[in-house]
DNA sequence: CGGATAGGG
């Protein structure tokens, strides 16, 4: 039996399932409805805020601070007051900027575009944002300034102690995205030389003491020279300050199950239906952990097969199911968005791109499968995995709160309480923790930052992730043998927007004379897939036209040329099932590029156009080697074992693969096979490097972005990394 | 036999 409450109301309805409500659920008082002042007079909405309750303890506690931290939940307005305010008080005066950090695109631009209407100017005037590709903002005018957080940093690689700002304010730091994390330990160090600079951290109330701590400065000496007192006066405390504002949030009502399932999807159909049948109207989102189990015949169509037969039973109201995550297509995300109409109920099926990239309006119920894909790193390998994991209690806190924006919500975790408590780890481990450092390093190298070792990170990552990113910077040859950033190599990798084997592509193509050809395979590499969703068959189809056997990144740029030969037809795009919006992506991407190259000294050049058919060969092998001098980093070798058969699947036949680089150890050890996206899948090059291998659920480390080399090449690209060895007689085939 | 999510003057 299921007990399962419903909002105002003590009884449970009888549903097939057993779930378990959480007596110990905040039963904080309901809160006013939000957005009621939709019609009141800006400056009436912007006082009914609750922070505007906390403005002057705020304006005080960042005036004697240097680093404030504001505990702000949502709906408090602390990221488009906050800012106003210290311009109001004054920040902004003397040529001085504010600048408030997101983590997202998105979020800077939105943001922004509301607090220029607050003020009541246009946008780009004295409210502005500034995102890659986009600077909406005027010098000398723009006093506010949102921007992601990755935009700031490469600001700093030309205003290293960020002059241009009295404030910087950065939002979502709980999020603790590798970028933000940078940024803090940056701000930290800056604080030293600049007493007069303020930090805000807004953070959710579980990452907040700790950002505190590590702002807090009270006991270390300052270095002889720097002044206790500055010019204006004493100098702010260096004691940080804590600040809570509450939020405009509805009550959650948590649930869970009585006892585990092994069929999650399964449960959360049935829980959908029982919701649907014996409660009050409200949309739903079910967070899963993949595309293919959001979309691909699972659980939407199971929903759509219920919602049919519930139909049938003439049941009122309908249920209607839709996918939503990243990879789909604009028009479909759409669709996620739009209010049901009456007699409908939306039910949205998501990965965690509800937690916190997007909000969807009208949600009263979410069931959680507390389950999510998280990266992570392994520097032994230099590979990573793609893992489903159990989600930290934060993010389980993160997802229930999406049910609570319109009305008191419910929602449902699919596990029980006991696991929800033993098995859930408190908080997500950071991105600084569990991802490649070598792009990350050589930004901070740049930086001047020359002992990366004793930086000071807000979570330190583990020592053999750093040791391998200055081995892997050092095998690109971006360092020194004093593990020095090396001149002009190293200054001219870090000054591209890219990662580390991009950049060293870039560079080696300008040497060989492609960059053209580089410049496009590099722009693609760093875009999310080209080929578009839709049928597999389609997409193989399509993919087999532009195929070559030389890999992926010789076909990106037949992709490429014909895409061009089309005048960069959307109709094209579609009809050889690419994603257009990615193409325009790298477009853009490869213009910049282009601009750093050019302003770096390179002079444009391209192998193949002009090649006659007799050079082809030649030229094309020219730059397959320009890609090789990144790419060498992961090259592997054809071995003679084939995948084995398992007694219940056909054998797939899948070649074997092994890493070339450190013959001992971890990295001897992975087996590689070549990824069915690659158009080289069933092909068996017996030399490949690759841009990307990602651990799946079964263990088999998978090559995507493929490129057959031959294994001269990698003695001869890098002597310093591979050397000859005589062939053993059993290895060799 | 198949890609969680963000991000870069």
């Amino acid at each position: 039996m299921t007990t399962f409450l419903r909002p105002g109301q003590q009884a449970a309805a009888a549903f097939g399932l057993a779930f378990d409500v959480d007596r110990d659920a905040s039963g904080a008082a309901p809160a006013a409805v939000f957005n009621k002042n939709e019609r009141l007079a800006i400056s009436d909405q912007r006082q009914r805020l609750p922070i505007y309750a906390h403005r002057t303890e705020l304006l005080y506690l960042v005036e004697t601070h240097a680093t404030t931290v504001v505990v702000g939940e949502t709906g408090s307005g602390k990221t488009t007051q906050i800012p106003q305010y210290l311009h109001e008080a004054g920040w902004t005066q003397g040529d001085k900027m504010i600048a408030c950090t997101q983590p997202r695109r998105v979020a800077a631009m939105t943001v922004a575009t509301r607090v220029a209407e607050e003020m009541g100017c246009r946008l780009g005037q004295q409210v502005g944002y500034s995102i890659r590709f986009e600077d909406v903002s005027t010098p000398e005018v723009t006093k506010v300034r949102f921007c992601t957080d990755g935009v700031l940093l490469r600001e700093m690689m030309s205003d290293p102690l960020l002059l241009k700002y009295s404030v910087v304010m950065v939002d979502e730091a709980h999020e603790r995205s590798l970028a933000t994390d940078v940024l803090l330990g940056l701000l930290k160090k800056i604080q030293r030389r600049r007493p007069d600079l303020r930090v805000i951290i807004s953070s959710a109330t579980i990452e907040a003491e700790k950002m505190a701590r590590f702002f807090d400065t009270s006991n270390v000496r300052r270095p002889r020279g720097h002044a206790e007192v500055t010019q204006e006066g004493a100098a702010p405390s260096r004691s940080p300050a804590l600040m809570s504002v509450e939020g405009r949030t509805h009550n959650v009502q948590i649930h869970y199950l009585e006892a585990a399932v092994d069929n999650y999807l399964q449960v959360a159909v049935e829980t959908s239906v029982a919701i649907h049948k014996e409660d009050l109207p409200g949309d739903i989102l079910i967070f899963l952990t993949g595309q293919d189990e959001c979309e691909a015949g699972k659980l939407v169509k199971l929903l759509e097969e219920e919602g049919r037969r519930l139909q049938r039973s003439r049941l009122k109201w309908r249920l209607q199911p839709m996918a939503l995550y990243a990879g789909l297509p604009a028009p479909h995300q759409l669709a996620a968005f739009d209010a049901a109409p009456r007699g409908v109920r939306k039910v949205v099926v998501s990965t965690n791109i509800a937690e916190t990239s997007v909000t969807l309006e009208g949600i009263v119920y979410v069931i959680d499968s507390c389950f999510a894909k998280q990266r992570c790193y392994n520097p032994l390998t230099g590979l990573e995995s793609l893992l489903i994991a159990p989600i930290s209690k934060a993010s389980a806190q993160q997802r229930a709160g999406r049910a609570g924006r319109v009305r008191p919500g419910h929602c449902l975790r699919l596990c029980t309480e006991a696991d929800y408590e033993e098995k859930l780890p408190a908080t997500t481990v950071p991105e600084m923790q569990r991802s490649d450092l070598a792009g990350t390093v050589l930004q901070l190298k740049s930086l001047g930052i020359d002992n990366v070792m004793t930086f000071e990170w807000l979570a330190p990552p583990p020592a053999e992730t750093m040791i391998r990113a200055l081995e892997t910077l050092h095998a690109l040859g971006a360092l020194d043998g004093d593990v020095r950033l090396a001149r002009p190599i190293g200054l001219q990798m870090a000054e591209l927007p890219l990662d580390p084997v991009l950049a060293r592509m870039l560079l080696a193509a300008g040497e060989m004379g492609c960059t053209a050809e580089a410049l496009t395979v590099v722009a693609m590499l760093s875009v999310q897939s080209i080929w578009a969703g839709g049928g597999r068959r389609e997409v193989d189809e399509a993919k087999a036209r532009f195929a070559v056997a030389e890999g992926d990144l010789v076909s990106y740029l037949n992709v490429w040329r014909a895409w061009e030969e089309s005048k960069r037809s959307k109709k094209w795009a579609v009809a050889n099932h690419v994603m257009h919006r990615s193409l325009l992506r790298a477009a853009d991407i490869r213009s910049q590029l282009q601009a750093h190259l050019r302003r770096l000294g390179f002079k444009q050049a391209s192998a193949l156009e002009g090649a006659t058919s007799f050079d082809h060969d030649q030229e094309l092998d020219t730059v397959r080697k320009a890609l090789a001098a990144g790419m060498f980093i992961n090259a592997a070798r054809l071995t003679e074992e084939t995948q084995v058969k398992l007694a219940d699947q056909s054998d797939t036949g899948a070649a074997i693969y092994r890493l070339v680089r450190s013959a001992g150890g971890d990295a001897a050890a992975v087996k590689l096979r070549i990824h069915h996206s690659s158009v080289l899948f069933r092909c068996r090059p017996a030399w490949v490097c690759f841009y990307a291998a990602e651990q799946n659920d079964t263990g088999w480390y998978e090559m995507r972005d493929v490129l057959a080399i031959e294994s001269g090449w990698l003695t001869e690209l890098a002597g310093h990394v591979y050397r000859m060895v005589p062939l053993n007689p059993q290895m060799r085939r």
